[in-house]
DNA sequence: GCCGTTTTCGGCCCGACTGTTTTCAGTCG
């Protein structure tokens, strides 16, 4: 059966193919329109087809519902088959290769008969690609080292790669006489959870110094392009970044446009358009081609008529419209954090012991401190045996009765078996302050079998917390199939919080999920799933995706306070019977 | 192909850089 996922990658494939077959640009991004909201969903996309509810959502029309109508019934619709019988898939994967685009894939591939990857770097190699109309010997040499690079790289990087790799190079550029302010953009900005590139925004008076010392960090390992306003380079390991340098009355704009997202950026400026101004990365200009003065992007949203938008809002999912009508959220901040649950520690596999663990905690000024090593059945991570956790509880009580100034919860990350039951039994699951459930094995079951399963592990009173709700790894592995729609509706019969893992290899929840969980007034926790004391400040990667999901104070439970915490275990206790 | 404070047709965001060109197409973001 397909998930909305696949039937999203399949649209992203038709607009592809459209683009490469020559059709219009504007229909080609209807398609990717489409893929975007489908991606979206979390309620399942053949309950929307069914009941024609898919139909209202912007950007898919009467031409495209209908073939998503096709696919879902048939696997697949008219226009798809017929693009793929135009256009050989082994011919998609070019695109992947930078600098080729659809115009140039469609040239080798009519001329030269190039269906591929591999057939393109061996053109290359022969001398062909250099002798076609619009190419030359540069080009071609560019898309050999594109493919050698797209060989030896992902392509993508996890948020907290980019952000440490990007961090000497931002502080070095800002260093050179002259630069006045500086700001990362991008996806990086907006707290995406994987980047594939890096954009810097820098204001100066004189631009070339500030290329030149961009362009000549031992980390780049190549110089892709180098103008008076913009330069790009790769690193060495693999990650782009592009720097652009504006006066200061341009800043606005340009960290407001640079920041993106595309899409966000294209309704703006439709935005702008109807109000009869033309918005660029240099300004807001009238008729007269006169620029509003806009000293920071408040000012610009406000001359749009629009509140303030988050950049990590910035994703064309709503925002908008919200700014217009006021209706954006009051955005939790890190500092709401009051502490953290779901920590190892070297009772299982965490490398710190409990007291390490919670002076991290208190070096960040939390006010409390949650365990959740793993339980017996994870061997492979040192699960704890019914003694071991009996005497954690000994360790928590003597750090608590010792009085220092982070109070000190005692949980457990317990496994969901496979039939949905937890790793203890009850009595033992009731001495503990709460109770983290976790899927860690048998990933690959069928999503009506996983979805019950782990709803079994959530109607457990003492199931206070959903660890990592799919599993994902990023960059390496798809969560296992669950109907999530099903999952958050469970969150709030049973009261139980959904974890956002603040994991960078995770991020699960993933944020487009996590509004979906909001909306039905689901509660949200932020947990770093710390496996030592450095990691307990990944909480931060958590609010971002919080952010991206709309999140207010209110919706996350660690902005409680200790006392507050407190409360809230002992009264949904009695909520949930187990008092 | 989608959509509507320009509403059922006619629009649909905008600019930098490169490499190929002698004025611009393609790609990228």
């Amino acid at each position: 059966m397909l998930t909305s996922n696949d039937v999203a990658a399949i649209l992203n494939e038709v607009a592809v193919m459209l683009e490469i077959t020559g059709a219009t640009v504007f229909r080609s991004r209807a398609f990717r329109n489409a893929a975007h909201a489908v991606e979206e969903l979390t309620t399942s996309i053949h309950d929307l087809v069914t009941t024609g509810e898919l139909r209202k959502i912007r950007g898919i029309g009467k031409s495209i519902f209908s073939d998503i109508e096709n696919l879902l019934a048939h696997g697949s619709f008219a226009l798809y088959d017929e693009l793929r019988t135009a256009v050989p898939e082994s011919v998609l994967d070019m695109l992947r290769v930078s600098g080729m685009g659809p115009k140039k894939v469609k040239l080798v591939y009519d001329t030269l008969g190039i269906h591929s990857v591999e057939d393109l770097e061996r053109a290359g190699r022969d001398g062909l690609l250099a002798a076609l109309p619009g190419f030359g010997e540069k080009t071609q040499g560019n898309i050999l080292r594109a493919i050698e690079r797209m060989k030896k790289y992902q392509g993508r990087f996890l948020l907290s790669t980019a952000e440490n790799q990007a961090q000497p190079i931002v502080q070095g550029v800002a260093s050179v006489p002259g630069v006045s302010r500086h700001l990362i953009t991008g996806s990086l900005r907006r707290r995406r959870e994987t980047i594939g590139d890096v954009d810097i925004l820098v204001c100066a008076s004189d631009a070339e110094p500030v290329m030149e010392r961009f362009t000549s960090f031992d980390t780049v390992a190549s110089v892709n392009a180098k103008g008076p306003t913009k330069s790009s380079v790769i690193l060495t390991s693999g990650l782009q970044v592009d720097l652009r340098v504006v006066k200061e009355e341009e800043f606005a704009f340009a960290s407001h446009y640079f920041t993106g997202s595309k899409e966000h950026n294209t309704e703006i400026r439709a935005r702008a358009k109807k109000m009869g101004l033309r918005l660029n990365e240099y300004g807001l200009f009238d008729s007269k081609e006169h620029s509003d003065p806009c000293g920071d992007e408040a000012a610009l949203f406000a001359r749009l008529g629009l509140d303030y938008i988050a950049p990590e809002l910035r994703e064309n999912t709503g925002e908008i419209e919200a700014a217009k009508n006021h209706t954006l959220p009051a955005l939790i901040e890190e500092g709401d954090i009051h502490g953290v649950f779901h920590c190892h520690t070297n009772r299982s596999d965490g490398h710190n012991t409990l007291a390490e663990m919670v002076g991290a905690a208190d070096a960040l000024g939390h006010a409390f401190f949650g365990t959740g090593d793993h339980s017996q059945t994870a061997v492979y991570a040192g699960g704890l045996n019914v003694d071991a956790v009996r005497a954690q509880r000994r360790e928590v009580d003597a750090l608590n009765r010792a009085g220092g100034r982070v109070a000190v919860f005692h949980g457990v990350e317990s496994d969901i078996l496979a039939d949905g039951s937890l790793d203890y039994p009850d009595d033992v699951l009731g001495e503990l302050d709460y109770v983290v459930a976790s899927v860690h094995s048998q990933f690959t079951m069928g999503e009506a079998q996983m979805t019950r399963r782990i709803v079994r592990a959530m109607s457990n009173p003492h199931t206070v917390i959903l660890g990592h709700p799919t599993g994902r790894i990023l960059l390496k592995r798809d969560g296992y199939a669950v109907n999530l729609r099903t999952i958050i509706d469970a969150a709030v019969e049973y009261e139980v919080a959904l974890e956002i893992n603040a994991h960078p290899y995770r991020l699960d929840l993933d944020w487009r999920h996590v509004r979906a969980a909001r909306d039905v007034g689901a509660m949200i926790v932020i947990n770093p799933d710390a496996h030592n004391t450095d990691e307990v400040a990944y909480v931060r990667y958590g609010v971002g995706v919080a952010r991206k999901g709309w999140l207010e104070k209110k919706d996350v439970l660690n902005t409680r306070t200790p006392s507050q915490v407190r409360q809230y275990l002992r009264e949904r206790r009695v909520r949930r019977g187990i008092a």
